[in-house]
DNA sequence: TCAAAAGTGTTATCCTTACACCCATGT
DNA sequence: ACATGGGTGTAAGGATAACACTTTTGA
């Protein structure tokens, strides 16, 4: 049944009320699950494609699925093989119709070890100007990058701006790239990303200009990335989910890689290790791993009792070097 | 197959198609957009329903909907008269079947200034035992209440564990309600409702035992409300958000007042006094107000310019008294 | 004059940052 | 011997928490 009331304010308004008798009115609609899974091997942070780099593993959530994590779970194992550990939600996106039909995609962020099988992909291949890790002295590939290729297309927009939004396009270019003397921030990773699309200086805007190296994905799925980056960044700064990517039993030099490889900078050594040490969040498993190069360096254990606690109190990184 | 257009005046248009040839991919489903729109009346947290308290304002997503933050806004226009100013997207449940049919509710959070109209609750009808602000030495009726009700539930729900569970439910307990000695966490609040879920303290646990205060909510809205108390105290922490439900000109005691109503909990007024100044998050307006009761105070406005700056920094604030 | 709220100043403490340095292993 | 990474100590700086105190109004 059908009601279409207009009135209100104005501005007309159109009514749907169901009525109780069957499905009349079932919207056209389909949601789709989509899964970012993330994992960290021999220093690459990679994520998980189903088969080809530009598309993420997905599906639509279906009346037998029990929730929709296990929905997910499920496309994921079947379309990559791979059992699905630590997952958060991320957001949903409402793809403004590419056909005709609405679709909503609930997105989600897994964390893995294991990393055996096809489809992971350097997460950096997605987006370059990211990773800015180097050898201390070393100017990053990425900083180099941002200073010859993203920056000239950022001044460009800034100059494109009316008189009034220049100053705001200015401030907001300079904080999301660290440019005009301010830090790098690793979690502003979606900003950078809007940032560049509003720009077009990335090909899914469309413009046709020219653009910054790094792979694209089909429809949205290269935000959702970006989306999940800037989440991992963020949360590993104040959650101890960096444990769900490294093995049972590391050193602390390894989680220190870990932590590097997400981040996309180098962290101060002492600090971290202290940090990590003082907050109580390992134990030592008594052996020591001469895997090096170096001194051998004494194994840990994650304490996952204190996952309990944690909700509260959270697990400081250092910063820089 | 079903088509309906409507056109009115060239605004709204509803298009719903239904397909009969392959729906084994489009499952029977459904997206509802929920709103939790909060404001703070005379120290009073307030939220927004639809009419009767326990229904939150929430619609389908429509196929003429540009987006589901501005369908949102539709929804909660017709059926409350109110326009949203700040929206964040809040989590996305799975209501896993009422009925037959799969129904997603895309929940967000609304803050607003203007209270007119019917509709607004207190907060803390729904979650007495957050509320624990109370005057200098004397014992907010929430720890009396968390004393005498709460703790009881908790505690048989404890020992009705395994020997296995105990020590877990035991420490799950104390964190989330400030138990053996621990400190009271105002964003815990999430976890408080689930814990209270699962100890089976709440009506919606359907367990017909006895439960605490508080009113319920239809289907799962007191558990999106939980998710939105949870991320309102978390954010006001480290993003100048509570300048969204202040005046534009306002006393720094009021706009303490206003975090203390949402935190449910004192705060220091020294700390807080010079975390918002030095934080240059304010400027003076040159006048003051001496609706204060003592000393007339002067008038503050936020400066809208640092919301771009604040992606990075954030709004600390100071701790109980 | 007193209560009530605004507003200022100062100090102790903790956490972060940064730097300097020693240790144990492989080549 | 020395390069490489593991591991420890300690001092400077900044932010927070806590306390004491003054100022300005209305009743």
């Amino acid at each position: 049944m059908l009601e279409v009331s207009i009135s209100q304010s104005g501005v007309s308004e159109v009514v749907l009320v169901q009525r109780d008798g069957q499905d009349d009115l079932v919207p056209d609609l389909s949601a789709e699950l989509v899964a970012v899974v993330t994992a960290v091997d021999a220093d690459v942070p990679v994520l998980l494609t189903a088969g080809e780099p530009e598309r993420l593993p997905a599906g639509p959530l279906r009346s037998d699925h029990r929730s929709m994590q296990s929905g997910l779970s499920a496309w994921v194992e079947q379309q990559t093989g791979h059992r699905l550990g630590y997952v958060e939600q991320l957001y949903t996106f409402a793809d403004s119709g590419r056909d005709e039909r609405r679709a909503i995609s609930v997105s989600y962020l897994g964390l893995t070890r294991t990393t055996d099988g096809p489809g992971w992909q350097d997460w950096y291949a997605y987006f370059p100007w990211e990773d800015r890790r180097a050898p201390s002295g070393v100017v990053p590939a990425a900083a180099a990058m941002v200073d010859d290729l993203v920056r000239p297309a950022l001044d460009a927009w800034v100059a494109a701006g009316t008189t009034d939004e220049r100053d705001r396009r200015r401030r907001r270019a300079d904080i999301c790239f660290g440019l005009g003397g301010r830090h790098w921030s690793p979690e502003l990773a979606l900003q950078r990303y809007e940032l560049l699309y509003e720009s077009g200086a990335i090909p899914e805007a469309g413009t046709g200009g020219p653009t910054v190296p790094g792979q694209a994905m089909q429809s949205d799925h290269r935000r959702i990335l970006a989306t999940a980056l800037s989440r991992l960044r963020a949360k590993i700064q104040y959650r101890p989910v960096v444990f769900e990517l490294v093995p049972d039993s590391f050193t602390l030099g390894q989680l220190q890689r870990t932590v590097e490889a997400l981040a996309g900078q180098p962290l101060h050594k002492q600090n971290f290790r202290r940090l990590v040490t003082g907050q109580e969040l390992v134990e030592e498993t008594g052996s020591s791993s001469s895997q090096t190069g170096g001194r051998p360096a004494r194994l840990y254990r994650f304490r996952r009792d204190v996952l309990d606690e944690r909700h509260v109190a959270g697990t400081k990184l250092p910063s820089v070097r």
